[in-house]
This record gives structure tokens, C-alpha cells and sequence, in this order.
DNA sequence: TTGACTTTCAAACAGATGTTTTAAATAGTT
DNA sequence: AACTATTTAAAACATCTGTTTGAAAGTCAA
């Protein structure tokens, strides 16, 4: 029986780094393709510190994901800056812009949208949590805010296909990347252009749903 | 200098074999996870026949994109069975539904779907040659029939965008499908199924582009 | 300082994987 | 049949990669 390392938050310097350093290797080449040797080069570790602080590969990954959601999860919180009781469009407004700007951000956080990504085409079993505990509640909120847009006559398979259709353009830039940057050079992401990016869903996506209530 | 194996249409047996395993194993684990041994073994061959065959994996998986690609632009041509002089609204629910059918399909057509999907997180050179000859091709045929339907009001950017948010509905459940298969477990993708999604990606975008368009 | 512990490190281990080698088998041709 | 070129096969090679080992270094309380 021996004390979890990381119980001890003096001697944690290894184990953060590690952390810091694996967020960037697996967002950037996947957990399969990205190597114990690479990652602790990086993090200045010896290559037995992964196994010593995280048992192993899996658990290294395990513990960048809780930290890259932690920071995610802080910096672009679920109510999206919109005040409880703003109109339906204007929430549905700034969930589009959230939405976006989380997953263009740059740096640590970017990680999460290029983690998320790569389970999407090789699922870990970190993705069940992930559904339940970030994806679903987003899911939900935004359904609500579409079942107000679409109206009282709205069924629950329609507004839960027009949440997707939303979702879907907000995602679509990101998981298509590779192709976007061949297709249209000339989208950098800058803040400016994600901005009418949003503005484009969010009209696309109101007159979609003002049309499908009549 | 030694004659091209491939050159030789009898002896083709191992040859072919070879890239329908090798199909299989790409499209479901990637290229990198998939192992020349998995798939000589699959093929019922020798370790040594993919380097003998194809020089080495990259050209194997060269060969299985070539067929790959083949067999889904015979089955879905681009005209997805509109004609000509058809209403551009027809049109759109044609496209709408054949993009879907294509890559939902099973089988070997579906090899073409999994290996764009794994292209967008990990893209092999093959990807910059199929943006060109296929992608690109798709979308003008797309903002073709978009700029009919939103009017001659519209700028080149809104039918870009718009085109974009009608490919993004169509591709978000196959590319998003691990998440999907948690969210909406009842969704199985069968013919029906997919032929009601196709219904509402055209009444959202349709209801969206007539919207826009005033 | 001593002693118990946590952490680091270099080295080695064990398994997997793409590729090469070398020889045998198999057509195809004269 | 005999010769040549092509294809297959088993084994070995070289490298990479996650993990373990065992000793050294460091840390901290008594």
C-alpha cells in the first residue's frame, strides 16, 4: 500500500507539468499516436514518471481531460453571459457565440475541443462521462431555449432534430477543420470572423425555426 | 528493375484481398491502430505480401482509398438521380437525402465515410486529392441549387454559408455518431430513420433559406 | 543527525510492428 | 521439359513503446 503521489500538493511540480505537457501532445497527435517518451521529454520527467504518478498511459490521459474540462468548464461557463430572463433569441444568440468561441479558443482550452474531437472517431471510455456530465446538460439547456423559438405546437422530435441542426453548423468548422482550410483559405478563426460566423447560424437557424412553427 | 506486380491482371487474387481487408481494418481502426499483420491475416496472406504488393502501408492505404472512392462514386454519381430541369427545392431534398444514404450505407461504400471522418482528425496526404476532386465538386453542385433557392439577392458569401449549413445537418450524426449513439440511443440509422432526418434537414434549411432570403 | 518516506533516474524488459531477406513454390513461355 | 519471371512463405531484423526494476537522491519530522 503506498500514498498517492498526488495527495502531496508540495511535490506536485512533475506531476503538473506532466499534465500541461501530455494536454498538449495527445490534443495534438491523439492518445494512441502520442508517446510516454515524448510527453516527459517535454516535461523535463524521466519516463517513469508517468507510471509512477498516473499508473500509466491511460491515467495520464484520464487526468488531462479532468483538467482541461475543469479550465474549460471555468472560462465558459453554461449560462453563456445571457441573464436568465432575456428573450429566447437572444439566449439562443450568445449559446451560438459561446459555443464557437469555446471551441476556436486557443491554448489550454483548445485542448478540450480537439480531445473531444478525436473521441468522436476513437472513443475512450472517458466519452460516457463526458456525455453525461457536459454534453447532455448543454443539450437540455439549448432544447430549451429552441422549444420556446419553435412554439407550443412544436413536438419534442422536433425541437430535439432543430437543437441538432444548431449544434451541428456550431461543430461543423471545428471537426471539418482539415477540409475547411482547403476548401475556404481564407477562414483564419480570428475573432472577428468567428463572430459572423455566429451571426450567420443564429439568423440561419431563427428563420428555420420561425418558418417550421407556421 | 522488377515488373509491377499490380500490372498483371491474373495473379491479382492476393492483391485484392488484400485491399478489401485492408478496407475494413483502416475504416475501423485508422491508419495508424491497424496492424499489416491484422490485415494479412484477414487477407489470408503472408506478412510480406503488402510490401511486396504496395511497397510499403502507405501505399496499401493509398490502394484502398483509390478503390474506396471508386465504388462510392459509382453507387451515389453527383446528379443523386434529380434531373436536370427539376425545381431547385427537389433538387436540395435529393441532395439531402442521397448524402445521407452514402454515408450511412454499409458495407464497403461505408469505408468511404469512415476514412473521411478519421481524414478530419489525422489527415494523410490522400486528403488534400479528394477535397479537389470530390468535396469541391459537391459543394459547387450544392451552391448552385442554394443560390437558386435564396434569390438573386443574395452575395456569394450567404450562399457559401448557407451550402455550409446544409452540409454541416447532413454530416454532424455520422461524425458525431459515438456522442449521438449515447444521446439518442434510439436512433439506428435504418432507411426510414435516415429518410425522416433527411426530411427535417430539408424543411429546417428550406424554412431558413426562405427566411434569409427576405 | 537519524530514519522513514517520497520522488527521481538510468537501465533494462517485454511485446508489438513495419520491413527485409532468402529460399521455396508457382505460373507462363519457348 | 526447361528456363525465366513472378509470387508466396517463414524467419529474422530493427525499431519503437509502455512498463518495471532497483538503486540513488531528495524531503521532512523527531
Amino acid at each position: 500500500m503506498s500514498k498517492t503521489p498526488s495527495s502531496d500538493p508540495i511535490h506536485a511540480r512533475t506531476r503538473e507539468s506532466l499534465i500541461l505537457a501530455a494536454g498538449a501532445v495527445f490534443a495534438e497527435q491523439g492518445f494512441r499516436a502520442a508517446t510516454v517518451r515524448d510527453i516527459c521529454k517535454s516535461a523535463g520527467a524521466n519516463v517513469a514518471a508517468v507510471n509512477y504518478h498516473f499508473r500509466d498511459k491511460a491515467g495520464l490521459y484520464r487526468a488531462v481531460w479532468q483538467y482541461s474540462h475543469h479550465c474549460a468548464l471555468r472560462k465558459y461557463p453554461l449560462q453563456h453571459g445571457a441573464s436568465e430572463d432575456a428573450k429566447p433569441q437572444d439566449k439562443l444568440r450568445a449559446y451560438i457565440s459561446s459555443f464557437l468561441l469555446r471551441i476556436f479558443d486557443k491554448g489550454e482550452i483548445a485542448w478540450f475541443g480537439k480531445l473531444i474531437s478525436r473521441e468522436m472517431i476513437e472513443p475512450t471510455p472517458v466519452l460516457e462521462a463526458l456525455v453525461k456530465e457536459e454534453i447532455q446538460p448543454q443539450l437540455i439547456y439549448l432544447s430549451g431555449i429552441v422549444r420556446c423559438i419553435l412554439g407550443p405546437k412544436a413536438t419534442d422530435i422536433q425541437v430535439q432534430r432543430s437543437a441538432m441542426s444548431v449544434v451541428s453548423q456550431c461543430v461543423f468548422y471545428h471537426h471539418c477543420g482539415p477540409v475547411i482550410r482547403h476548401l475556404l483559405p481564407h477562414l483564419t478563426f480570428s475573432k472577428s470572423q468567428i463572430e459572423e460566423l455566429a451571426d450567420h447560424i443564429y439568423k440561419f437557424s431563427l428563420a428555420a425555426m420561425k418558418g417550421l412553427g407556421k
